[in-house]
DNA sequence: GGCTTACTTTGTGGAAGAGCAAAGAAGAAA
DNA sequence: TTTCTTCTTTGCTCTTCCACAAAGTAAGCC
């Protein structure tokens, strides 16, 4: 009852590049990766870099961010443990269109692009596995675009919210606590909109006893009531 | 000059299945496929049916688009010869999540999803022309979500403006005539805004020269101011 | 503790754009 | 031709949301 059904909510897939792999053809993929540490606020590739790699989380979470020619920045994702990114290297794209900073201490594998393209070459399943994760960020993003031409603020925001939730929320007696330190300006970057609206919604959300919010920091008391947000669901249970 | 150079400009790479394959290999890809014909409004399938086939334009366009939980629709792109669609099946989603329909009267190179699995699983290159079609759709809806999240409708407009021109656009010795029966909802739904708005900026417009507008068609007199508007140069150059 | 810094809240004003209504074109059909 | 339908324009109102300002609050550091 609560990631909901909705077929717009993005489905969150995180199909690994591991999947249906044999345990020996994982090991040899993952034998083609060095692991790396960085500190909380390591940079792994800043926008425009030479996309010349492929990173998946082994711990920690990672903020995908862009900046536009004017100099607004916008917050694409946060992402946690098992999730790729620059996967855009396979394309032969030649930068990153994407700034990757860890927002902990974060182990991550790397694999250099002409590696993984030679084992994709003698492995069709890592293809197919590329694919998909491809495929899961064109609708991600797909929806995304949509919500956003056609949604206002406040239900844009319910649903950044149980996004994250589902992600990297943690059950408290309080209620699920989104557990990453983002401020209202990344809540409003991720969500297309300024802090101050960020603010307000909050606190209104907070008098209604849906939400606890501080600084840095949101739980969500009552998931239900969001999802009636972001879905509209009016005041039909 | 006119496309323009900026980085965040989508680049429509549109690098069909068949880039890099020797003329071999190309024709059997092109074997496993048949041809079909749809007449303008033909429906090759609706979000929501099953995604079991990968489709590429030969002739004619194609309107893709999407309807909200709530019934507001809104148009994700329209696409020309060259083009593939429907390149989810490969990524074993159950269902498209988009609707397909001829804008025109359309020829299409049609693959079964399982067939061109298996080709895959044989051409790894095919694998890496699919991984960069879904690369290009990734990076065209990150753009498109900051785009949507940033800046405001009028800039939005012109960009799909030049977008449409750049695709399908027509010299003529008017201006460059965008070649396609889009009404002003379809353009507000393309750029997220309403009909409404898009009338007025389009008067706007043409009362600066810059457009020539009438019922279902649009010729753009003056590109480079539309491209001015689109990236905010003010009044430089 | 007090000081500094970063984050958050809230008030106010204003602008962008949505939404409705109604009238005007442009095709299509009869 | 006239009629019908669809698309477009424009005036008006109203909501949403942005933007700035200023004060409040929490955290880190000396």
């Amino acid at each position: 009852m609560f990631p909901t059904a909705d077929p717009s909510q993005t489905p969150s897939i995180e199909s690994s590049l591991f999947a249906r792999l044999t345990d020996a053809e994982a090991a040899r993929v993952r034998s083609a990766a060095r692991s790396v540490h960085k500190p909380s606020g390591g940079v792994f590739f800043m926008q425009g870099d030479p996309a010349d790699a492929v990173y998946q989380i082994e711990s920690g979470r990672v903020r995908l961010s862009q900046v536009t020619t004017e100099g607004q920045q916008i917050l694409l994702r946060v992402i946690g443990p098992g999730t790729v990114f620059g996967a855009i290297a396979l394309a032969g794209v030649d930068a990153y269109p994407v700034t990757a900073e860890a927002a902990e201490g974060c182990t991550v594998l790397v694999w250099p692009r002409t590696a993984l393209l030679g084992l994709i070459e003698q492995m069709p399943k890592l293809a197919i596995n590329a694919i998909q994760l491809m495929a899961g960020h064109v609708q991600e993003f797909q929806d995304r675009f949509r919500e956003m031409a056609t949604q206002r603020v406040e239900r844009r925001l319910a649903r950044t919210l149980l996004r994250l939730a589902s992600q990297t929320g943690r059950k408290t007696e309080e209620g699920v606590l989104i557990d990453l330190a983002l401020t209202r300006q990344d809540l409003a970057e991720m969500t297309g909109t300024t802090l101050y609206t960020v603010s307000r919604i909050l606190s209104q959300w907070e008098s209604q006893g849906l939400v606890r919010s501080g600084r840095e920091r949101v739980v969500i008391r009552h998931p239900h009531g969001l999802v009636k947000i972001a879905e509209d669901l009016g005041e039909s249970e």
